[in-house]
DNA sequence: GCTTATTTGTTGCCAAGGCAGTAATATCGC
DNA sequence: GCGATATTACTGCCTTGGCAACAAATAAGC
């Protein structure tokens, strides 16, 4: 079982991976900029939570997205911690491409599944993140 | 969706890793012991076909689990070119205590789940994984 | 107001996988 | 038999995530 969820994703990923290249970003990185378009994370700590990753991790993370052009920070005025994060023109104008690449993937990987299947196997995950919060806590969940 | 599968994933992962670690191991290792142990792989190239493992990566997992006497390295007589895996003593006793953990991890994910239901939990990431080898073959694809 | 605790972001260190290159061996074509 | 190609394992180099320690700023307790 744990096999067959690694390699589900594997192909999910290493599809998604090998169709980004050629714009020079990687599926973890096109979650990011997703994130930050649809507004729901504003700082990094946001986008850790949310994303359940390392804080220095993702500081390296948009490192690069900011080099690539595609992120700007800027200090917060009210709470000068944190480092507000909004889309560059370069990553709003890129982002449409980079979301029909993913939709296609998925949808690729979806190919012959009904609405209902579809459905199903969303609400087997979202059961199996739950029954793996209650039983193990700590070790996968956050807020 | 792939932030579904990531998660479900990762708490599978996470809960093993975490009940693993007064062993000294993680579910990596315990999946490469596994197929030694079952005959399903006898090298190390074996391993990295099954598992979609970089061969550098790992020449660097069997000298861990080597150290630690769980897994023996012998010349191969007839092809000098592979290094034949077998479980060591110490990795033979450990295994089914290991394999029990790994056992109760996956029941606790698919806790109130039916038998059809993970019948058909199987078959959704079979028929994924198919559909990505099927369009995308290379990014995730092997024999 | 001052001290303590918490949050945020950053950096250094380590672990581990991916890729490229290499040596030893094996296999195929001829 | 001999050369070209393939396979196997291994080794550097690079990237990247996790963890711990840290500074700056804020919030909470009193």
């Amino acid at each position: 079982m744990g096999q067959l969820m690694g390699r589900a994703r594997a192909s999910l990923l290493n599809s998604l991976d090998a169709e980004l290249e050629r714009f020079g970003l990687n599926s973890a990185q096109l979650t990011v900029l997703k994130h930050l378009a649809e507004g729901s994370a504003r700082t990094a700590a946001d986008l850790c939570r949310q994303h359940r990753y390392d804080t220095g991790a993702m500081t390296r993370m948009l490192d690069r997205l900011e080099k690539r052009g595609l992120v700007r920070r800027e200090r917060g005025r009210e709470d000068r911690r944190v480092v507000l994060l909004r889309l560059a023109p370069q990553g709003r104008t890129l982002l449409p491409r980079l979301l029909a690449v993913g939709a296609r993937v998925v949808d690729a990987h979806l190919g012959g599944f009904s609405t209902a299947e579809i459905g199903a196997l969303k609400d087997y995950l979202r059961r199996m993140i739950e029954n793996g919060q209650d039983r193990f806590p700590g070790s996968s969940s956050g807020s």
